[in-house]
RNA sequence: GGGGAGAUAGCGAAGUGGCCAAACGCGGCAGACUGUAAAUCUGUUCCUUCGGGUUCCAUGGUUCAAAUCCAUGUCUCCCCA
C-alpha cells in the first residue's frame, strides 16, 4: 500500500471528519472531491492542470479501460500512472456502475454480468475476479470491489438479494486480490432500507476492506432525502480509521450534506460533464453561460474564485467558446467547476479543524439558494 | 438573343389539390445532467388577449377547397450564342 489514511478529528457537532494521508511526498487531506477520468483522462484536462487546481486522487473505470485500450497494454505502459502522467492517486472503479448503466437485471447472474459492448455490440462477461485482476494490472492505488448498483427504484426484495450477492462477490474479488501496492475498498448497498443498509455495512466490514464505500445512491429518481438516509443507515457501522467513499455524489450541497454525515471521499461526473454542456457552478448558484444574458457580461464567472479561468477569462468569452464549441471552453469551464467543488472541500476541511461546518452549510446554502430553497 | 430550372418560415430544404401553420436539418431560445454508451439528451422556435388570426415571390383566376392547377409580372440560377 502506497498510503494509510489518518483521522485527524471528528468536528464538534456533527460527524465531519478530517482525515489525511501522504502519497509520493505530498500530504493530502480529506474530505476531499475526486475528479472523474473514466478512459484514463479527466475529459479536456492535462494533468499539470489537475494539479494547479488542487485535485488529489482521480477516478478511472475499469470497464472502459479493459475495453479499450486493454489491462494489458497498460500494464506494458508500466501501470496506469506512468500511462496517464499521474503521480497522485488513482482510484480505479470496478465497472459495477457499468451494471447499472449498460445491463439489464436478466443478465446479471451469480457468476457476473453480461454487457453489450457500448464500442462495437459485442457481448462481454464481467466477474468480480474479472475486474479485480484487471484493476490489479492497471496498478491503481485504490481497488473498488465489483457491485450490483441496483436502480433507487428497486424493491425489497429485489435489494435483499442484490446486496446479498454483492457481498458475496465482494468476498469472491478479496480472494483473489494480489496486488500488494494497491487498496481494496468494499461497497455498501442496500437502497433508502435502513435494514438493507445495515446489513450490508456489517456483512462487508467483516471481510476486512482497507476502505469502505457507500454506493446506489443518486440513481435514477432517488430523492435527496433518501439518499441522505442511506447514508446515515450505513455510517454507524463502518469503521472511524478507514475511507468512507460516498461513490458519484457531486451536486454542492450533497457534498456538504455527506461531509456532516462522516464521509470522506466523493467522485462525480458532474463538474465536466456540466462544464462540457456549458454550466457553471458560482457561489449564488449554478449558472448556465449558454444563455443569451452572458453575451456581453465581461466579468469572471465568479469573482471569489482563484481559478485560472476565472482570473483570465470573462463569461462573455467563455460563453462565446462554448456556443462555437471550441475545446478551451468545456477546457476552462472544467477547470473552474473542479476548483469550484475542490474549494468547498478545503473550505469544510478548514470548518471542520474550527468545528463550524455548520455554519458553512448555513452560509452556503443562503448565497447558492437565494430565497429559492430552505 | 435562344433554351432550361427555380422562388416555401431566420437559413438550407421537403411538400406538387383537402390529413399543411407546412416534414427534416441548421441557427435561435430554454431545460436536463450526481461511481461518464453523455462536447449528450429534451422542449420550443409566424402572430395571438390561446377563441383565433395571417402565411409558402406578386397580382389576378379556376375550384366546395390552392404552397400545390392556370395567366401575367418580378427576380434568381444554368446552358447555348
Amino acid at each position: 500500500m502506497k498510503f494509510t489514511y489518518n483521522l485527524e478529528k471528528t468536528e464538534k457537532n456533527t460527524k465531519a471528519r478530517l482525515g489525511s494521508f501522504r502519497y509520493n511526498g505530498k500530504t493530502f487531506l480529506t474530505p476531499m472531491f475526486m475528479p472523474v477520468g473514466t478512459q484514463a483522462t479527466v475529459k479536456t484536462l492535462a494533468p499539470e492542470e489537475l494539479k494547479e487546481i488542487n485535485s488529489g486522487i482521480i477516478l478511472a473505470n475499469t470497464y472502459h479501460l479493459w475495453l479499450r485500450p486493454g489491462e494489458d497494454i497498460i500494464d506494458m505502459a508500466g501501470g496506469l500512472h506512468k500511462f496517464m502522467n499521474w503521480d497522485q492517486p488513482i482510484l480505479t472503479d470496478s465497472g459495477g456502475y457499468q451494471v447499472f448503466s449498460l445491463a439489464n437485471p436478466k443478465d446479471i447472474s451469480e457468476e457476473g454480468v453480461k454487457f453489450k459492448s457500448h464500442l462495437n455490440g459485442d457481448t462481454l462477461f464481467l466477474t468480480p475476479e474479472k475486474s479485480i485482476a484487471i484493476q490489479n494490472k492497471l496498478d491503481s492505488d485504490i481497488a473498488m470491489s465489483f457491485d450490483e448498483c441496483p436502480p433507487a427504484s428497486a424493491n425489497h426484495e429485489y435489494m435483499e438479494n442484490s446486496v446479498k450477492r454483492t457481498i458475496r462477490w465482494a468476498k469472491r474479488g478479496k480472494e483473489v486480490h494480489n496486488n500488494p501496492n494497491q487498496m481494496l475498498f468494499g461497497i455498501v448497498q442496500g437502497g433508502a432500507y435502513p435494514d438493507l443498509r445495515k446489513y450490508s455495512a456489517i456483512e462487508t466490514v467483516k471481510l476486512d476492506f482497507d476502505g469502505y464505500s457507500i454506493g446506489g445512491v443518486a440513481n435514477d429518481d432517488e430523492s435527496k432525502e433518501d439518499m441522505y438516509k442511506a447514508i446515515d443507515y450505513a455510517i454507524p457501522y463502518l469503521p472511524e480509521n478507514k475511507i468512507r467513499y460516498l461513490m458519484g455524489v457531486g451536486e454542492p450541497i450533497d457534498l456538504i450534506e455527506g461531509v456532516i454525515r462522516g464521509i470522506d471521499i466523493f467522485d462525480c461526473v458532474l463538474p465536466t460533464r456540466l462544464a462540457r454542456h456549458g454550466h457553471a457552478f458560482t457561489p449564488q448558484g449554478k449558472i448556465n453561460l449558454k444563455n443569451a444574458k452572458y453575451k456581453t457580461d465581461f466579468t469572471p464567472i465568479s469573482e471569489t474564485c482563484d481559478c485560472y479561468t476565472c482570473t483570465h477569462y470573462t463569461k462573455a468569452y467563455v460563453r462565446h467558446l462554448i456556443t462555437s464549441e471550441e475545446t478551451l471552453g468545456a477546457r476552462l469551464l472544467s477547470i473552474h467547476n473542479i476548483r469550484f467543488l475542490i474549494k468547498m472541500m478545503e473550505d469544510m476541511q478548514e470548518a471542520i479543524k474550527n468545528d463550524n461546518i455548520l455554519e458553512y452549510k448555513k452560509n452556503f446554502i443562503k448565497n447558492y439558494y437565494g430565497d429559492k430553497h430552505e
